[in-house]
Parts: C-alpha cells; structure tokens; sequence
RNA sequence: GGGCGAUUAGCUCAGUUGGUUAGAGCGCAGCGUUGACAUCGCUGAGGUCGUAGGUUCAAAUCCUACAUCGCCCACCA
C-alpha cells in the first residue's frame, strides 16, 4: 500500500480527527470575522442556552443549523460573525439550585440572599464550562472571543438602560394586579409561564341567602357555582347576566356570605353566561382574573384571603393558617352541615400549574412590575406584516400576529433572589425612581435613604435585548453598527411568544430597526415513539454520548436531514447509523483518490475549462457527465440553502455523492486507472474537491481532516476547507453528456439485470448485443465492459443483426440489449417478462395517445409539457414494437 | 371555543411556485471476500400519496367537508 495511506485507516475514525481539527481552527482565528468591503455582513446571535444543565438535543440542532449557515456564507466569502453566549435563566436556574441545596438538607431561606447567590454563582461557573466543552465538540465555529453571560456587565447595562427608557416613557408602571402566583416558587409568573391542564373535578352549588333592604337575613337563597369553593371568603359580590330573567328582580339587592357573615351585593354584568352553573356567579376579585376585572368595573373592594405560600390568611376567618386545598374540603363541609349546599357536579376545567415546578397556580393580587405592551407591539407587528421580518416556515407568522394583536401586559417582576434586580430605588420620604446606575441619593429629594426594589426581573427582558445587547448596546459600538440587524435567528418555535416576540418589540423599541431579517424555527426532536423528551420520562439523549458513539458529522447530518422546517422529528439510532455511513462512505471515496494519485501531485482542471462547455467537448463521456453533476448540484445547494431548505440541500448531497460521484463515477474511472491510464485523476480531484466543498458546511469535520490529506496530492487547495471557497456552480451545464450518461447506465444496469436473473456467475465475461442508433455509446465501450462485465460487445445499429435464439432481452429506451445465453435462457420466464412489459408499454401508449389528442390539453398545456408528453410517447411506442418483434421471434 | 400541523412503501421520513413511470434510509428477498468502503457492492419485491367531493388540459401538491393523531392559543365561574 502507498505510504499516504498510512495516515488514512480504512474507516473513519471521529473521535481520533475531531478535537485536533477544532483547535487548529481555534488556533488560526478562522472563527473570527473578516470584514470584506462591498460584501453584505452575515451574523447571526446564538440562542443562549440556560444555565441550569447540560445542553440538550435541541441545542444540538440549533447549533447544527447555525453552524452551517454561517460555515457557508464565510466559504461564501461574506463577512460572518456568529456569537455565543449563555443565559442566566433566572427561575429555572433558581429552582435547579435550590434542589441542589435540598440534598444538604436546607432551603435558600437558611442562606439568605448573599449566601444563596454565590451557590448560584458557583453552579454557574461549573456548567458554563461545560457548555462550551458541548458546543465545541459540535463544531461550532463562533467566535468565542465575543461569549457574552446575560448577567455580564454590558447585559445588565442593557438591561437597566431599558428599563428606565421604558419607565421614562411611562411604559412600565407598578400596580396591585391580579397575576398567576406560584405559592412553591413564591414568585409571580407571566401568562407564558402557566400550563393550562384539563382536570376532572367538582362543581359546587352554594346557597347564599338574601338580606332584606334593612340588611337582614330573609328565607330566600341565590345559588351560586363554583369550582374553588375556599375563595368564598373573598367574595366581594355575586353577579348575574342584566338580560336574564330569572334574576332580575335580586339586582342591587345583597346577599349574605355565609361563616364571614359579609353582606355582599347582587350586581348586574355581562360577563356572566347565564348558561353555566346557576346562572349567578359569586365575585372574587382578589382570587379570580375573571372577578378582578368585573370588581374593577364595579368598583368591588378586594378581598385576598392567602398568603404568600397560597395558606388562608385572617381574612378568611376560621379557616386562617390552613392550606388551601384543606380549606376546600373545610368550606365544602361547613356548607353542608348549614344546610346550603345544594350539590354536587362533576367537572372538567383547565387547571394552570407552573411551568418550572408544577404547582397548582393561584391567581391573587399583589403588586407587581408590568410593561405595557400594547405600544410596543403596533411596531412589531408592522415589521412583520411588510416583510421585514420573515419567518420559515411563513405559517408561524399567523401565529406570532395573532398573539401580538391580543397581547396583555407583562408582568416583569419576580419575586426571586436570581437575575437582574430591578433598577428602581425608594427613599425614606416615598419617592421611587428609576436609575442606570447605583444612586447615592434620591433623584428628587436628595435623601441619601435609599432602598432598591427586591424584585428581580423576568429572565425574559433581558433575553428580549439579547440581538443588540450582546452587539454593545447602549454604547455605540461598532459591532452594533456593522453587525446589527442581524441575518438569522434560529431557534424553536415553542418560544416564539417567549422570546422572538420580546426581541423584535425591543430590538425596534432600542434601536429603531428589526433585530434579524429572518426567523428560521426548527421543530422538537422526540424519541423514537415520538414522545417528548423530557427528565421525568428518562428518554432525554445526551448530545456527547451520541457524538461519541457516531462522530459529530454523523450527529448532525443527521439532525440536519432529519426534519423539514417547524415540524417535530424522531430521532433514533438508525438514522445515527446512516449519518455515520455517509461520513465513512466520503472517507473512503476520498482515500481511493488519494491511492491512486500514489505519490503524484494532481493539478485540477483548468477552471476556465470546467466553466466552459466547448472546452469540456473532447472529454471521456463520464468525465463531462461528472463535471456537468457537479456543476448543477452547486447551484441547487445554493439555492436551498438560500431558501432555508437545509434539509434538501443535504439530502441532495447525499445523493450526488454517495450515487452519482461513489457508485458511479469512480467506478467509472477505474476503468481507465487500472489500466494505467491516470487522465481521470484531474476530474477526479475536481468533483472530490468541490463535493467536500459543499459538504462541509453540514459535515466539517470529516471534510476538513480529508482536505488536510488532499492538500499533499492536489495542486493549489486553500490551506484550510473552512475558509476555502463554496462552489456556485457557475459554468455551462450539459444535457448531451447527461443523457449519454444515462443510457449508459441503463445498459449496464440492463445486463446487470439480466446476470441476476438468469444466475450469471459474478466473475463471469458474458458475451452482448448492444442495440441503438446512439452512436454515442461507442466511446463509452470500456466501461460497459468492466461495470456490466459484457465482453465481447457488439455494438450494432439494430437488433435484427442480432442472434434471436437462446438470447435474454432487456428492451430500454434508446437501446435494446441481447445477451445470448443459450442453456441459461427459461423461455416461459422470457416470454412472461416481456409480455408485462409490453402490457405496461402499452397501458403507457393509451394513456399518453389520449392525453395528447386533447384539444383542451393540446391548446392550454405549455409548449415544453407537449413536446415531453410526445417524446415520451414515442419512446414508449419503439419500445413496444420492440418488444412485440422479439416476443413474435420468441414463438 | 378558535387556530395550526400531521396522515405518502412494513418502519421513519423527503417530495416549496400543480406537469417524467411518486423517492430515500432502514427493514425484506436473492447474489457477491473484483485491494476506497461489509459502516460495502450488485439486483429485486413493495405505495389507487387518510376518506369523500370539487377546481384544472393536468392534483401527493390548490379548494371544501369529514376522520384519526398531535400541538398552540382562549378568563366559561
């Protein structure tokens, strides 16, 4: 074996090329931007991931996508600049630490704020490493000198810049609002962050009864219906529907809440549905966003009757201090023993549970930080509407206006000890105002007193500035100037309410401009029964064990092919397994090149002549046949690619690659090769080259370690794939040399058949009859030879100068073979073969005849439409005379 | 209560401006140790593209219903 092959093992080896390969890319700087003047910028901020784990397989993919728009655009030549960064994920990190802290037995309130924040901090430093071990070992090629941590100090910056903008504006204001209340986390939660989950319960039917006009108890009751019977205690009303009969004349009268002896009066208001329940609803406006907005109506006083940990509280008179699922059955049972509990129903209704930790959600009003988001959105949804922004797939922009068109406030303020603090600052004389940085003393009456807001903000405000923030906002960088706004957000659609909304509502707020042209939303990757991954079903895949055991390539090939834009995808072992062929079928198809070059410096073809269709002409047929392939693949990839069809573009790869250029373009060039003759070596090197080109992108790692072999034995390659050049595809195609090609390979494939079928001994030379009025197959004698092992072969103009007897006959279009076989030939099996194909020919012939006598189809079909109907139809109708001819001879 | 997606070969999925005989991988059947690759090669079987209508010269592709599965949004107590 030639000494190059040494260094090249007969398999594919991923785990022994990867981490060298990434560090001499590291080590070269090719991660970093080149800013090339007159050429467009193409950036792209990656999604930071959280920092409460292990990246997971959707960090996978999005670094997989990223990765590859951004290795294709720099080998485009484009300035590109990818930055990473990491998100301090504020209530999902929080939680994850405090259940670190559980295992030692004690909760953040044993260390208090200080203390608890430094275990985050500690837990921080720990994953973030992690983090960018994982993404390394995807390949990512950002440039990790710009690593920005949404807690660094230009985030925070950004973030206290906003905010006080937004105050300033009077775009945040502080109110006591109903909000969704977590009583594990003791935090409110956005609407966002509520799983709504169907549940089986009850009913309840409750009579109050009614006071006279002195406000004394009478005889008569109002029913009322109601699913959580423990927020009696903070009724306020009980409503009814102004157009309903049934209750028209207790309108403005009162009720009694019964055990809190609360007068309580009977109000009209549309919202009620007189189909449901009783027809009466009782009013909770501390406990109920539904109540809330009638008691503001009605101007209602609001009872909250639970404390902090979702416990009743004094206001809910004997039942103070118990929990309030206990003080359900309690209520329920006191009803009851008060004879006014009238029954029970079962019923189905949505229970909001929180989304990190999954306790039962209560509303109740407390005072809170909100945005108001109705100013904001107005500008979102214009940039969307007129194309500033566009998603792929475009169906997701429905989704994101209808959203936007209905959006409510945000309530930003949370009530954790991790994130950003919010940068408002009360003083010992009740004044509050808002401040970049740290004051020394209040803004309006100089009291050095001061004290800043506990809350901290949703983790998702400062995500929302992440596309400008991480470009040096507020400070007039350049990178802000060059790179803003950027090409591409990708990410998955299950956050596009979450975060793409937030980003263009303050990317346009802050800077005046979109923060990206386009949203690229990747689907979910679930298990192999097409579940979702999750902890708690054990099925999560840890991206580093399957790069270990299928190479990196593989991992995101296959993430890469796997799915079509926005729609969820299986991922299971075989489709590792292909990706992992695919990158050994490049190795090898490379290492034959690399063997047969033996010690020789190949020099590629001149690319004038690739370019040019008359200079190709005196070609060997395979030779111009690849190079028109290869020509014609670049421009397909690039244009996926530029449509966002990445899986295309790589499936298409796929299949130039491992059927055109493996299976048979290098077997073609054998032919000449192992008789000596290296003329196919520059062709060969040609199509290798520019397939690696095209493949590296999806697949860097084993294209580039190929690449750093090929440069000892072709002339003048780029010192490194990552920063060589992408193919366009620039240069004249050739149908001529394609069709050729193709009839060539019906032929071979054709004998092949025949072999198969009758049990031709593999190793066996049989002797064949080629038929065609093609005179172009002559060239092509050799290879029909060695890939149909066909000798001797007889060319011949027709068939009749063929032998008829003893023969199998393979009838294509443009040919006709004849291999005399003598006792090999089953005569029925013959016959019976060539009778279905002359049925099947001929069901063709009805088929098109009568397509093609259409008036209708003759005069509205395009031109081309016609003409390829016809020719089909003349092909088919050779066919079946020839078919009819040999079955007339066969008797 | 609205909205979206999926439904194509045994399995998992492609099929983007409607126009070859609807494709791939795996699986299946037969053959193969020809020095790139058995993580391979060759040959083959396998689909009335969920159902019913419609538009069109032409439908897997566009429209309308319906079915099944999945998801999102929504304050029916």
């Amino acid at each position: 074996m030639a000494k190059q092959m040494k260094d090249m093992p007969s398999a594919y080896d991923a785990s022994s090329v990867e981490a060298p390969l990434y560090q001499m890319w590291m080590d070269k700087g090719y991660f970093r931007p080149r800013i090339v003047p007159g050429r467009d910028p193409f950036s792209i901020i990656m999604p930071p991931p959280n920092v409460t784990g292990e990246l997971h397989l959707g960090h996978a993919l999005t670094s997989t996508i990223e990765d590859l728009l951004i290795r294709w655009h720099r080998m485009l030549g484009d300035p590109t600049l990818w930055v990473p960064g990491v998100d301090h994920a504020g209530i999902a990190t929080q939680n994850v630490v405090e259940r670190e802290i559980a295992k030692e037995g004690i909760d953040r309130h044993d260390l208090g704020r200080e203390k608890f924040e430094e275990r985050v901090w500690q837990w921080v430093g720990k994953v973030r490493s992690r983090i960018g071990i994982q993404h390394m070992r995807l390949g990512v090629s950002c440039d990790w000198d710009r690593e920005v941590f949404t807690l660094d100090e230009g985030p925070q910056k950004a973030v206290r810049t906003t905010f006080k903008r937004l105050y300033d504006d009077g775009l945040i204001y502080r109110g006591e609002r109903i909000t969704n209340w977590c009583p594990r986390c003791q935090t409110a939660l956005s609407d966002l962050e509520v799983d709504h989950v169907p549940t089986q319960g009850k009913l309840w039917h409750f009579k109050y009864p009614l006071l006279d006009n002195d406000g004394n108890p009478t005889d008569e009751y109002i029913r009322v219906a109601t699913t959580r019977p423990e927020t009696i205690v903070g009724d306020t009303a009980v409503a009814v529907n102004p157009a309903d009969d049934r209750w028209q004349a207790l309108i403005d009268r009162a009720a009694l809440l019964p055990i809190v002896e609360r007068p309580i009066p009977i109000i009209a208001d549309d919202a009620v549905e007189m189909e449901f329940g009783t027809g009466a609803v009782k009013v909770t406006p501390g406990h109920d966003p539904n109540d809330f907005d009638i008691g503001g109506r009605h101007n209602l006083p609001i009872v909250v009757a639970m404390d902090a940990e979702a416990k009743m509280n004094e206001n809910a008179g004997p039942y103070n201090g118990v929990d309030r699922f206990e003080a359900r059955k309690l209520i329920v049972a006191d009803f009851d023993r008060l004879g006014l509990l009238e029954k029970i129903e079962d019923h189905t209704s949505s229970i909001g549970h929180c989304s990190r930790c999954d306790t039962i959600v209560e509303p109740i009003v407390s005072m809170q930080w909100f945005v108001k988001t109705a100013a904001l959105a107005t500008p979102a949804i214009d940039a969307v509407k007129d194309g500033r922004i566009q998603f792929v797939p475009k169906r997701f922009e429905r989704d994101f206006m209808h959203w936007m068109e209905n959006i409510h406030d945000w309530c930003i303020s949370r009530q954790l000890w991790w994130g950003h603090r919010i940068p408002v600052w009360y003083c010992g004389n009740g004044h509050m105002f808002s401040a970049i940085e740290d004051p020394a003393a209040c803004a309006e009456c100089g009291s050095a007193t001061l004290e800043q807001e506990s809350d901290v903000l949703d983790t998702w405000f400062s995500s929302g500035l992440w596309p400008h923030s991480t470009l040096g906002w507020p400070e007039d960088s350049e990178d802000l100037r060059y790179w803003y706004p950027t090409s591409v957000l990708e990410t998955g659609y299950d956050i596009i309410f979450f975060w793409v909304a937030r980003m263009i509502m303050l990317g346009l707020y802050n800077m005046g401009d979109v923060p990206f042209r386009h949203v690229y939303l990747h689907g979910l990757i679930r298990d192999e029964k097409g579940q979702k991954m999750t902890k708690s079903r054990g099925n999560v895949v840890d991206p580093l064990e399957i790069i270990e055991k299928y190479g990196t390539d593989a991992v995101r090939f296959t993430l890469a092919t796997g799915g079509t834009p926005g729609n969820d995808f299986r991922l299971f072992d075989e489709k590792l397994e292909q990706g992992r062929n695919f990158a050994n079928k490049i190795w090898n198809a490379s290492r034959y090149f690399v063997q047969s070059a033996g010690g020789r410096r190949i020099s590629l073809p001149d690319p004038a002549a690739i370019a040019s269709l008359n200079a190709r002409a005196s070609w060997p047929l395979e030779d111009r046949w690849i190079v028109s392939r290869t020509l014609a693949v670049s421009r397909d990839v690039n244009r996926l690619l530029f449509e966002f069809q990445v899986n295309e573009a790589a499936r298409l790869l796929y299949d130039f690659f491992w059927s055109e250029y493996a299976d048979w373009y290098v077997e073609m060039a054998k032919v000449r090769l192992k008789s000596g003759d290296t003329s196919p070596l520059p062709v060969l090197a040609y199509a290798l080259a520019a397939s690696l080109r095209l493949l590296h992108p999806i697949m860097p790692f084993v294209t580039e370690a190929i690449w750093q072999h090929l440069r000892d034995h072709i002339e003048g390659l780029e010192e490194a794939l990552i920063i060589a050049a992408f193919p366009l595809g620039e240069g004249e195609p050739d149908p001529e040399a394609e069709r050729q090609a193709n009839l060539l390979m019906d032929v071979v494939r054709a004998i092949r058949n025949i072999r198969a079928e009758r049990g031709v001994d593999p190793g066996r030379f049989v002797e064949a009859y080629i038929a065609s009025a093609d005179t172009s197959l002559a060239q092509a004698t050799p290879l029909i030879e060695t890939l149909a092992r066909a000798r001797p072969l007889h060319l011949i103009p027709h068939p009749s100068s063929a032998p008829t007897t003893g023969v199998a006959t393979a009838v294509l279009t443009g040919a006709q073979v004849i291999l005399p076989l003598a006792n090999l030939i089953d005569l029925t099996a013959e016959r019976d073969k060539l009778s279905k194909q002359l049925t099947e020919a001929q069901t063709e012939i009805t088929r098109l005849e009568s397509k093609l006598s259409n008036e209708e189809f003759r005069s509205k079909a395009p031109a081309p439409v016609i003409a390829k109907e016809q020719e089909k139809l003349t092909a088919a109708q050779s066919r079946a005379q020839a078919l009819q001819t040999r079955l007339t001879e066969l008797g």
